[in-house]
RNA sequence: GGGCGGUUAGCUCAGCGGUAGAGCGUCUCGUUUACACCGAGAGGGUCGGGGGUUCGAUCCCCUCACCGCCCA
């Protein structure tokens, strides 16, 4: 017998290992299944699960399990990737703390083979988190980014593309943080506004040239004063980079400026000549209008270098100390970037060039890892030519290949695919896939699979044998999970998989990693596949907290998933996340929304319990064409309704929808009138109905479970294990179960108005109870009044349950409601309860006269439109005869509550 | 500065041309043999402001205000 609570702590770990053992999690190898596919979005080796991993991996179960359930030969391919950076600066950190070790000591090999230690004993903790959460993702199947065969992936495309000239070495402006001394990607710069200040100088003009300046203006704007200067003033948040400058750029209408365009300055301390110059970047209303240009370390300077041909000066070394370089003046030679400015500062001042500083909210970048501040630098790296890869990746989205839900994303795919920058895929660690490229003595690239390549690739180019240096660097982590959607599948090998289930068939992701993946899969897919990654890539949103804030730890309002879980069971998270997934808007999640749908996993619970209490046994030749009463036949059409419902949901990806569904019928149909329903009929002494209806509600409750079993595996697994313990057993588990196809012609609409209208009947009933404020134990009669032949049999038919649920001494049909009756009105027909000396009469004047008036104004409402011709000519027809009836429906109540009234007044 | 999105019941959010919805919270009542993690009932909204299109606008268009996020 299921007992009378569900422990979600029992019986979670039990079908995990089940499930896992039984191999359910393993795509089918029937040929004539469809194929589906997910590729898990590779989490960190370094991470642990959060809640929008908790998020993000619900989905995607909830996909596969339907898909699995409706028969398609289902993998959802797990793994994770190496996160270079995060996974370095975890082990360097372990190390220092460990034995004050660092990993220059201790030599790149001997570092790789701590990571690799590291790896095995800490990483992919995730995985057992995933498990409790239910992911049935095909385990034995787990991908790493460093494995040999991903490796051996990552080498293929690097050699491809530089052989097709798509890769190359370029010497451009990258993110370097000092702290790890190596580039970085955008997407790992996080811009903060932080309090700085604005530094005004004076550039004095070579040979103490002169030029008028005007200082005050007109009403019409025209200058009106003037004052002689042999300076041009400019600004910097940054001094120390002034000792870069190539030049001081001006825009081209600023005629402030006009008359010294083409004259050069002093640069001071740097003692160099530096041209003045128009360009279009400029903004004339901004501090003064003038520019300084230092190309070597600000992005929008460098585009203004380039476009002019400017020198460019790298002024830093990897740590951010000022280069031992001629152009930097050798008293700041090795002081950091920070010490540099204070000194610059100061110097310029002592010149008397320090025109004033201003504070200032400025706009930094630091690095999302290390949170030092981010320096532009000059530097050679690898490229990859985005721009050539991006085309065919836009036209993927464009012609409908791969989709994106919501549909509003492709927008922001195209704006970032259009506008994409050489991506650098070079990384200054040890940790990663190294560049497949040696150098010769001379410094002649080889770029070759394998050492042994590249050797043959030198003799062949020199005509003898010379020593080979490797690069030192390694790739960024997004050139290797770019490649998983075929990677993980066995590419380079041509595995029978990767014929299966590429294109895969759905990506879910959250937006924040559109452009960190997506892009790059899709880029790499196309090129190297000729064929989309994925058809669909499903958008989800961003968890935050009940207020809405980012969830962060530093904030400390994050929410631990396994916290929740332990608390409220796995399924009770996951739907509860299911339910909120509306497409478009951020999650903010209360732990209170948590329990309510806890609540719903007891309540099917005990409607369970109820069902085997009753002996609603499994029937496995249960057809849901055959049942007699009314109930059944009622409830086998809303049941067809609700999965038609959440099989169309579910295709929309509108998972709320789809939980709701279920979560209204399981409750509000099942629960509250089905089970309440046949409560007499289980009881009764009708051995045929008995039967039908036990074997319906059995039959019912296995279609929730089916439906239900993609959001909340663990409950739905359970119940079906434990209705199966008495009359029939069950044959295998709920999780490989098929799902229904009940046709909506099961849908019986005379079985439909019957209940509706007794459901009608009892609602009415006891919200008059409660208005008049009878007592809930007090047994009333009921009369219906002037009803048809039809509605005084349906009365008859269902007077028991009628009884039972509104509470009543007895029910009949009568040719007028005795004295002192209160009334209310249902389908054209009144009904009475007769209340003489109990009934509150004032409460009753007040209802009625409540009633009366709501229903008039909605009356004048819909006579207004009526009398419109407009609305009569234009409006379609359905919708005038639908509003003539509604006001026709209203005219009747009216009356007749208005003759209640009269009653009760007499 | 550029782009995207939001503003609907106390809270969190669905809905998006033709009768304003849910969950939670609130109030009242309830020892009905599945369930108090429950049942019954109730209250609560000029759908951010202003224009426009339409027979009809919470929904479409314009505009303003405020709030987010992304990119400079």
């Amino acid at each position: 017998m299921i007992e009378t609570t569900f422990n979600p702590k029992d019986v979670e770990p039990r079908w995990s290992e089940a499930w896992e053992q039984s191999g359910a999690y393993k795509p089918k190898t029937d040929p004539k299944a469809d194929p589906f596919c997910i590729v898990i979005p590779p989490p960190n080796v370094t991470g642990s699960l959060h809640i929008g991993h908790a998020l993000n991996n619900t989905l995607q179960d909830v996909l596969v399990r339907f898909e699995r359930l409706r028969g398609k030969s289902v993998l959802w391919q797990p793994g994770m990737d190496h996160a270079g950076i995060a996974t370095q600066m975890v082990v360097e950190r372990k190390l220092a703390e460990d034995g004050n070790e660092d990993r220059r000591t201790l030599g790149r090999e001997e570092f790789l083979k701590r990571v690799w230690a590291w790896k095995e004993e800490s990483g992919g903790m995730i995985f057992k988190q995933l498990r409790r959460l239910g992911a049935s993702c095909d385990w034995s199947r787990e991908r790493f980014t460093m494995d040999e065969g991903l490796s051996a992936a990552v080498l293929k495309v690097f050699v491809q593309l530089y052989k097709e000239g798509l890769l190359y070495k370029d010497k451009r402006l990258v993110n370097w943080d000092p702290h790890f001394e190596t580039a970085i990607s955008d997407l790992e710069v996080e811009n903060k506004e932080v309090a700085g200040h604005f530094w005004h100088f004076k550039y004095p003009l070579e040979n103490g040239e002169t030029y008028q300046f005007p200082i005050a203006f007109d009403e019409e704007g025209k200058p009106a004063e003037w004052e002689t200067r042999d300076y041009i003033a400019i600004a910097t948040t940054r001094p120390e980079t002034m000792l870069g400058d190539g030049a001081v750029a001006v825009h081209p209408s600023d005629a402030r400026y006009a008359p010294i365009v083409g004259k050069r300055v002093l640069l001071p301390l740097a003692d160099r000549y530096i041209p003045i110059i128009a360009d279009e970047y400029p903004d004339p209303d901004f501090g003064s209008g003038a520019v300084k240009i230092t190309g070597a370390h600000d992005f929008n300077d460098y585009k203004v270098a380039r476009a002019h041909d400017l020198e460019m000066y790298v002024l830093m070394d990897g740590k951010g100390r000022m280069a031992d370089a001629p152009h930097v003046p050798a008293k700041y030679r090795g002081l950091d970037r920070f010490e540099a400015r204070k000194a610059i500062v100061a110097d310029i001042d002592a010149l008397g060039l320090l025109e004033r500083v201003e504070d200032k909210k400025i706009q930094q970048p630091f690095g999302d890892r290390s949170g030092v501040v981010i320096e532009p630098m000059l530097t050679d790296q690898w490229y990859v030519n985005a721009g050539e890869l991006a085309k065919p990746a836009i036209a993927a989205v464009e012609s409908g290949k791969t989709k994106f839900t919501p549909e509003s994303w492709t927008k922001t795919y195209y704006n970032w695919m259009r506008n994409i920058e050489p991506w650098c895929v070079s990384r200054q660690l040890w940790w990663g896939h190294r560049i497949p490229a040696w150098y010769g003595p001379d410094g002649q690239v080889f770029v070759e699979e394998s050492e042994s390549a590249a050797k043959s690739a030198a003799k062949k180019h020199y005509g003898k044998d010379v020593a080979l240096k490797q690069d030192e660097d390694v790739l960024d982590t997004w050139f290797s999970s770019g490649l998983w959607p075929f990677s993980t599948l066995g590419w380079p090998e041509q595995t029978t998989e990767l014929k299966r289930f590429y294109p895969t068939s759905t990506l879910v992701t959250a937006h924040d990693i559109i452009f960190f993946w997506v892009a790059r899969m899709m880029m790499l897919g196309l090129h190297f596949m000729k064929e989309e990654p994925f058809h669909e890539v499903y958008i989800h949103a961003l968890v935050r907290d009940a207020k809405g804030a980012k969830m962060s730890k530093s904030k400390g309002n994050t929410m631990d998933p396994l916290d929740l879980v332990d608390k409220y069971g796995a399924d009770a998270l996951r739907f509860t996340l299911a339910a909120m997934a509306a497409q478009g808007r951020d999650i903010k999640l209360s732990e209170q929304r948590i329990e309510g749908y806890r609540n719903f996993g007891t309540k099917l619970w005990n409607a369970a319990r109820f069902a085997q209490m009753n002996e609603c046994a499994v029937w496995d030749e249960y057809d849901p064409r055959s049942p007699k009463e009314t109930v059944n036949r009622w409830v086998v059409g809303e049941t067809a309704k609700t999965l038609a419902a959440v099989t169309r949901e579910l295709e929309a990806r509108r998972f709320n929808e789809a939980a709701g569904a279920l979560y209204k019928f399981v409750w509000n149909v099942y629960c509250d009138w089905y089970l309440e329903f046949i409560k007499p009929l289980l009881n009764g002494e009708d051995e045929a109905a008995k039967l039908e209806t036990r074997r319906t509600a059995a039959w019912a409750l296995d279609q929730i479970l089916i439906m239900l079993h993609p959001f909340m595996p663990f409950i739905t697994e359970e119940i079906w294990a434990r209705t199966g313990e008495y009359g029939q057993k069950r044959t295998g588990m709920l999780i490989t179960e098929s799902w229904p196809k009940l046709p909506l012609d099961l849908v019986d609409e005379a079985a439909e108005g019957e209940i509706e209208w007794m459901v009608d009947l009892i609602a009415g009933t006891r919200s008059t109870r409660s208005a008049l404020n009878v007592p809930p134990a007090a047994k009333i009669p009921l009369l219906l009044i002037g009803a048809d032949a039809a509605t005084e049999a349906r009365l008859e038919r269902y007077q028991d349950l009628i009884d039972r649920m509104g509470r009543l001494d007895y029910s009949t049909s009568a040719a007028e409601a005795p004295k002192g009756s209160v009334t209310f009105v249902l389908d054209g027909a009144t009904v009475a309860l007769p209340l003489e000396g109990v009934v509150d009469l004032p409460a009753e004047a007040a209802r009625l006269a409540k009633e009366i008036g709501k229903l008039e104004s909605e009356l004048a409402k819909m006579e207004a439109k009526l009398g419109n011709a407009q609305f009569l000519e234009k409006a379609p027809d359905e919708v005038v005869d639908e509003l003539r009836e509604r006001a026709a429906d209203a005219i009747a109540s009216i009356a007749k509550l208005k003759q209640a009234r009269a009653q009760i007044q007499a």
